[in-house]
DNA sequence: TGAAAAATTTCAATGAATGAAAAAGTAGAG
DNA sequence: CTCTACTTTTTCATTCATTGAAATTTTTCA
């Protein structure tokens, strides 16, 4: 099934890819222009815009795609947990979702993250990103524990939880910490939006 | 000290933003042009860019200021209550605090949020400027709780809230809900987010 | 092979953003 | 009032992202 054709482009995608992660990385992506990438991946510049429709697209690639299907694989075991507990173990398995549905090396996600961390436009369509999945999340979590959860409640616990994880992980990003350190913040962020902030004020482990 | 020049730099501003904002309700954000904008204020498009650094500019204003001085003032006061606390009576006072520093009409501040939900790239840019002041606040809170909260935790904590309080505001804009409503929702978000998610999972008011 | 279908390239335009130099307007001294 | 220093605005020219359309090349398959 998989035809000369098919292959092709995804030579060609892989190329795009790799000539925008090598500029960026050595020009920064503000100063990388698009005909610079197209020549790296020996393509016209036009062609470029049939495999992303921007030059952010490059760096988060099927971001929203797996997003969005994880989100609803979760929202569908919803009914047996608590959202509480469900939120929870998101995070948790998030971690290998992660690692099975991304074909970036380490180098290329730390690559990435630095990018992400340093450039504004970057930065904001992440939030962006993150910011419609939750709501995704949480109009499914609504449904699925219909009744018992309205919307507003769902998205802010929803928000709570993502809120909590995504500052702490940021703030945490300064220490050049492991991805296992970042998972363990993630948690911990976790686990305190769960448990309620006002368990908060004395020294934490 | 308010000389003809300030004077009329102040009343170009404004021409600006009034001509800006009314064609982004006439035709959309995307579909109006610099030049458009430039010529409803009577300037030369160059000049738009002395007074904003681009097109979405015009919409956020000053926000990123008064967001990080209202930061500013708020945790200078961090010390007096419990962090969980200092973060709710923020949203009270949040409200008073954004009708005092903002000198925006009913009608204004309702089409500006149609705006923002409606265009991505506002959306994008309204939680890049969120997220930027909760780092602030969470950096702040560090400094003000000094050895009780690292900073980590500190961002957890702001994360959660400012999260849970997005989302649910968000979430609830669907309904056209008047601004007391909105307070409301971000009220019961933030203490939903302070008493801990574990409480939810049955009818809530 | 020889189309039909799909992808790529070329060409042309629009619109945002920015730099630089020329032109207009404003403040203040005399 | 009027000349001069200082600011702002305007013009002009350019770069770059993004998009549409037509022409061209590739791939597929009967």
């Amino acid at each position: 099934m998989v035809g000369l054709r098919e292959r092709k482009k995804q030579r060609t995608r892989r190329a795009l890819v790799e000539a925008a992660l090598k500029l960026f990385d050595e020009k920064g992506f503000e100063a990388t222009t698009l005909a610079e990438i197209a020549a790296g991946a020996d393509v016209s510049t036009r062609t470029f815009f049939s495999y992303f429709a921007g030059k952010e697209d490059v760096v988060f690639g099927d971001t929203k795609g797996w997003l969005d299907t994880a989100v609803a694989e979760w929202a569908a075991r919803a009914p047996a947990e608590s959202p509480a507990d469900l939120l929870l173990s998101m995070i948790d398995e998030g971690r290998d979702h992660a690692t099975v549905h991304t074909d970036l090396t380490i180098e290329e996600a730390t690559l990435l993250t630095r990018l992400i961390m340093s450039e504004p436009a970057l930065q904001a369509r992440a939030l962006h990103l993150l910011f419609d999945s939750q709501l995704t999340l949480a109009r499914a979590l609504h449904e699925a524990y219909a009744g018992e959860l309205d919307l507003t409640d769902a998205a802010a616990a929803v928000g709570a939880i993502a809120g909590a994880v995504k500052l702490a992980v940021f703030a945490s990003l300064d220490g050049n910490p492991s991805p296992d350190q970042v998972w363990r913040t993630a948690r911990r962020a976790a686990e305190l939006a769960a448990s309620g902030l006002r368990t908060l004020g004395r020294r934490p482990s």
